[in-house]
RNA sequence: GUGGACGUGGCGAAAUUGGUAGACGCAGCAGACUUAAAAUCUGCUUCCCCCUGUGGGAGUGCGGGUUCGAUUCCCGCCGUCCGCACCA
């Protein structure tokens, strides 16, 4: 009588059923709790990988779970659909950008479609569309007017064989990593959001994220980077600038000197030199007259791109025969380098060095023979320096008014000093740098901007947005399509009439995805969303996604919601109240060595056949070497098509694996064998739907309790995200359900066990629902609520501990006394043999639990 | 370099405030059913020792410590992974 659950068919049918009912609907004007459930929107790159469907999984557990218990959830989904892979894919193959990414949409949602997420699909949205992007670039025009964005001439990557702007991570070793060309940096007029000005309070809101894991808290803290010092200004010396050393500064170029920054103030009496930036205002100036110094410059940008290297790279500097005066002590001046490890863009771009306690300015030091003083003595035990700075606690010395002093009295001291006698302030220096928006790209938000000759940079009046992208363009010619595009960038002046010029500039996508949730919630034709709609949903309750988004993204989405805030737009200042980072898919690695001196060959799992013991190659029969689990790659071949598992196992089953063995903020090794195992536990849950037989209508006190135990632990194990628990009791619950006699608690407790099972294998549970009579939806059955009564015992397993070794173990009632606990002990055969007639010391009684025994 | 996380069977992993280590799954072994296979079901499965039992011992990376009792708390090592990286 048993059948094999049929996936094909139950998967076309409840899902069509879903969609007629209208099951995932969210209802703006529901009265029910609100639970906004959010997954990382994907970027259209062509197909579903395994990591999507982790991620999407996880999400649909928690948005069924809470749809069951009654709140109204919205669990919305859409593409991340600018971006570069669009504009690749249309030079190498000759594809528009737009038909490619429509058509990777389209593809990836049927396969979402398939796998019977309870999504919302009426809220659908692609960042690529001009009602999306048109109502971003009114956002960015909002920001515009509030002072928050501007405009402003920077570095950057130049690929001269592009003809484009490089971000960091795509350059490598120098060089573009797409046309291989050696990458020049060149200033480029762009836009830039003003998240600086809300360094602050990005930094302080990361302390109420509760739900937000600790890791990525972190991170954010120290991308921020808060440093708080005394910046003051270094005079050159009269004796320099009169002994003629001065005039190497070209005449239109004559500071009195330049400002530095210090995090150790208290070290200000060890100061034995001053170092510029390479790209320091004055040592450009200075190389202007100096070939030396300007060969020394075109060094220093030669090297440094490369990441690994600053670590061996060796301190350099070039001494500028230009000294200063030390603010404290007027009469010690200290040379002025240009130094190569000096960044521009940190702080003042020039520092004060300290050699005896900052490693860097040792290790430069010991190179030109510079002395080396010292002021903090570990302990007030002043102790030689050798190769390694002292950077540890202690107390002032050889430092005038400082002496004795602890670092921190004495940083401020010297900062009170510096402000009171006013050559310097207590200033906070922060590392995060104002956020760069501007891409000489085509496949982006056009910046709603004209440029005008006589009016500047002119917002497109709101009445003309969206400016649309145009579709006929061009990716013949290296660069970006818009700025040789025939017509699009020529327009009239908004302000004056006069001939004027698009911005060709796009913006960074990650503006697309800092308030796609926003759009989610309310998405009117005429606004970005209605404030009022939105904040209903807002915050999102649980927001998941790579630990690959913990800093870009997810910075950027808090400050867009901050801006929006502040400018009175929003009434909201956290956007995702909870956030959990899942857990990469993972696969072992098949290949065969290619001799000495060459890179194994890699084979697809597809082309491997896997026993317990080992693997070989289908096409030859011979072993292939079985290689580590590491992350799916093109390169390593190991990736795999979940299409190809959701046909022959069904979603339920995917959707099961994924969700079992690995707690989910954990890697997932994909293998068939796991996957089979979850086939398996759908046949079994199927096994029992079938089985309808109610029993004799006698109830079964041991299975209720298994049963509302289940409940309980299930329920919280969601709830806290650890869904390979709660898979692991759904086994426990599925073991004891097949191994009691018939009964109406039996009965009841298959149907129980649907519901609990359906957030993870929805299809496979509503099959089930429908077999046994039950009507309606499985979707919109209620979430069981445990009995309390029946989640206790009333007898406990007592372990017999002596000295802290298990011994032995009982059956005792629920709440027995310490007396008679003691005597049941003491009584005991195995206890008496262990203790050899001696009396215990001393005897511990944890009540229910156990009784250790001193002796 | 620096900040952080983690380390438990053949494998993925469980273990409320410190209280019976290894739940659950995978792989494996044995058995039942079958002409046979698949499927399914039952049992075993941390390691070592022996007098094979209702037996003994060891065991959560390594070394210490606190405690009646430590996978859990503290100190020091070793290893793996991740982030940042010349940040003054």
């Amino acid at each position: 009588m048993s059948s094999k659950f049929d996936h094909k068919a139950a998967e076309a049918r409840w899902q069509a059923a879903w969609e007629a009912a209208g099951s995932f609907a969210a209802n703006d004007a529901s009265p029910k709790p609100k639970a906004y459930v959010l997954e990382m929107f994907p970027y259209p790159s062509g197909r579903i990988h395994v990591g999507h469907v982790r991620n999407y999984t996880m999400g649909d557990v928690i948005a069924r779970t809470r749809r069951a218990q009654g709140y109204e959830v919205l669990h919305p989904m859409g593409w991340d659909a600018f971006g570069m892979p669009a504009e690749n894919a249309a030079m190498a193959r000759g594809v528009h950008p737009g038909g490619w990414t429509r058509d990777n949409i389209a593809a990836m949602r049927t396969q979402l479609k398939g796998l019977g997420f309870a999504l919302d699909w009426s809220r659908e949205l692609a960042t690529c569309e001009p009602d999306y992007y048109g109502q971003e670039q009114a956002l960015f025009l909002d920001l515009l007017a509030a002072g928050l964005v501007y405009r402003k001439e920077s570095a950057v990557n130049w690929d001269p064989v592009d003809m484009t702007v490089l971000a960091n991570e795509q350059v490598i070793d120098g060089r573009g990593w797409r046309s291989g060309a050696i990458v020049e940096r060149r200033r480029l007029s762009q836009w830039f959001l003003r998240i600086t000005d809300f360094a602050d309070e990005l930094l302080d809101g990361l302390a109420t994220l509760d739900n937000w894991p600790e890791k990525v808290r972190l991170m954010q803290e120290n991308w921020i980077g808060k440093s708080q010092g005394l910046r003051f200004t270094f005079h050159f010396s009269p004796a320099c600038l009169a002994s003629g050393v001065g005039s190497s500064l070209p005449a239109s170029f004559r500071p009195a000197g330049f400002d530095v920054f210090t995090t150790r103030p208290d070290t200000m009496f060890g100061a034995s030199f001053a170092a510029l930036a390479p790209d320091h205002p004055i040592s450009l100036a200075l190389a202007e007259n100096n070939p030396g110094l300007a060969a020394f410059i075109a060094e220093c940008r030669a090297g440094g791109t490369a990441t690994a290297d600053i670590e061996g790279q060796e301190k350099k500097g070039y001494d500028t025969g230009l000294s200063v005066v030390h603010p404290l002590e007027p009469g010690i001046t200290l040379p002025v380098f240009v130094a190569n490890f000096v960044l521009m863009d940190y702080g003042t771009g020039a520092i004060f060095g300290c050699p005896a306690h900052d490693q860097r300015d040792l290790d430069f030091a010991r190179k030109y023979m510079l002395p080396v003083p010292r002021v903090v003595a570990p302990d007030g035990v002043d102790a030689p320096i050798h190769a390694d700075a002292y950077t540890g606690r202690g107390t002032l010395i050889n430092s005038r008014f400082l002496n004795g002093l602890s670092i921190d009295t004495a940083k401020a001291e010297v900062i009170t000093r510096a402000e009171t006698q006013g050559w310097g302030t207590g200033t906070t220096v922060w590392r995060l740098r104002d956020w760069g928006v501007s891409r000489q790209r085509y496949w982006g938000t056009p910046i709603p901007i004209i440029h005008c000759d006589d009016c500047g940079a002119v917002p497109v009046p709101k009445a003309q947005l969206p400016v649309i992208l145009p579709e006929d363009v061009t990716f013949d010619v290296p660069g970006n399509p818009l700025d040789h595009h025939p017509t699009w960038k020529h327009v009239a002046c908004p302000v004056c009439g006069k001939p004027a010029r698009r911005e060709t500039d796009t913006l960074d996508t990650f503006v697309d995805s800092s308030w796609y949730f926003i759009r989610f919630a309310s998405a009117p034709a005429n606004q970005p969303f209605d404030r009022a709609i939105a904040e209903k949903w807002l915050p999102v309750g649980q927001y998941i996604g790579g630990v690959e988004h913990a800093i870009l993204h997810l910075l950027y989405a808090r400050f867009w919601t901050r801006a929006l805030n502040r400018i009175g737009r929003l009434g909201v200042t956290e956007p995702f109240a909870g956030l959990f980072t899942q857990g990469m898919v993972t696969h072992e690695t098949y290949a065969r060595a290619q001799g000495e001196g060459f890179a194994p060959l890699y084979f697809s799992p597809d082309e491997v056949d896997r026993s317990s013991s080992g693997a070989t190659l289908r096409s030859d029969g011979a072993p292939v070497e079985v290689g580590r689990i590491i992350k799916m790659s093109k390169s390593k071949k190991n990736v795999v098509d979940p299409d190809r598992y959701i046909a022959e196992y069904g979603a339920d089953a995917v959707r099961w694996f994924v969700l079992s063995d690995s707690p989910p903020e954990r890697d997932l090794a994909w293998s068939v064998a796991g996957i089979d195992g979850a086939w398996r536990f759908v046949q079994r849950v199927w096994r029992l739907a079938e089985d309808v037989i109610a029993g004799n209508g006698e109830t079964d006190l041991k299975l209720g309790r298994t049963l509302h135990r289940a409940i309980a632990a299930i329920t919280a194990d969601i709830d806290r995200l650890q869904f390979n628990k709660a898979v692991a009791r759904l086994y426990e619950l599925v073991s004891a359900i097949e191994r009691a006699p018939a009964s109406s608690t039996r009965a009841e407790s298959v149907t129980m066990l649907l519901i609990l099972c359906a957030p993870m294998v929805p299809h496979l549970a509503e099959a089930g629902w429908a077999l046994r009579g039950q009507s309606g939806l499985i979707a919109d059955a209620p979430w069981p609520v445990a009995d309390a009564a029946l989640l206790v015992d009333d007898s406990v397993t007592i372990a017999i501990q002596i000295n802290g070794k298990l011994k032995d173990s009982f059956e005792a009632a629920k709440g027995a006394d310490r007396a008679a606990i003691e005597a049941e002990v003491m009584a005991r055969e195995k206890v008496i043999r262990a203790l050899e007639g001696r009396a215990p010391k001393k005897i511990i009684v944890v009540p229910d639990r156990l009784v250790n025994l001193v002796a």
